[in-house]
DNA sequence: TATGACATTGAAGTATACTTTAAGTCAAGA
DNA sequence: TCTTGACTTAAAGTATACTTCAATGTCATA
């Protein structure tokens, strides 16, 4: 199956102008053109799209995933290089989640704390709360905030 | 316990280059001053800027946060809309999760793939594997890649 | 009271990742 | 063949979040 830019943007949800963007800076270096210089993406493209995209979710920069796609391009002597990279991006995500779960911790803390204010009328009252008074489930929350 | 910039910098890990520009910003409304100008830092801005950087990590904006700055300002009337507040992100930040979570499933799969091909000196023989030679563990990233 | 580390400001600079624009080209259907 | 919607490019524009700079001021300590 071949996609022109228009429908692979409608397939990845994905603008246009950034699947053009991507090509210009050298992400998508297999994408084919017509006689007429079109370009034509493959099935092939679409998955490395969705690489491209968790290694931008995973931090990476596009100068890096370019680097990356320069790896791919040298073939089986880069192999090592390629898996030291998923590897570091896997750690990152993981590092990233634990980061994403404390910082949840303290909205839920907040959440907690504006819903028990809002029935009160004010913050007064939940301010002066003592840490025993704070129930469990959201402790954790109120612990990163006060010590 | 007060802080001048340097020392808040050294206790939250924000260069002192960025609180200033947050305090700018109206993200630090609350940060005292010495009769020569000199910023102090209480622990009540300590706590402000813990939530700052949760807020930030669940994707709001500085000048969202600068809104949400005017809300504590506005005293008990904005109650309502800051718990508002906090449970959007809230529900962004376990959205993100969910999301990361994803990626983490694809970079786990390229992992492995990479693994694999590493051992075997080559990407051929790994790209050619049948969906039910992919390990159990990767398979859900594997998955995303090729439906 | 003098010194030196650290603080202040406004303004300009940097980095990243797109998005928009303008002028023109391609290609599928009537 | 003509029309029309979608495509092409280079270049400029936008948005965000800082960081750096330069000139100057503060204040705890010796």
């Amino acid at each position: 199956m071949l996609y022109t830019v228009g429908e692979m943007a409608r397939e990845t949800g994905i603008p246009a102008s950034t699947l053009r963007y991507y090509d210009k800076e050298g992400l998508l270096p297999f994408v084919e053109r017509t006689g007429g210089g079109l370009r034509m993406f493959s099935d092939a493209d679409r998955e490395a799209l969705t690489v491209i995209e968790c290694l931008k979710r995973s931090g990476l920069s596009i100068r890096e995933i370019r680097e990356f796609m320069g790896m791919v391009a040298r073939g089986d002597g880069s192999l090592g290089e390629r898996k030291a990279l998923f590897e570091a991006r896997r750690d990152a995500v993981r590092a990233e989640i634990a980061q994403l779960r404390q910082s949840l911790e303290v909205l839920e803390y907040k959440c907690w704390y504006y819903e028990t204010a809002e029935a009160a009328g004010t913050e007064e009252a939940v301010r002066k709360l003592a840490p025993e008074q704070v129930p469990e489930r959201v402790r954790a929350g109120f612990a990163q905030l006060k010590d």
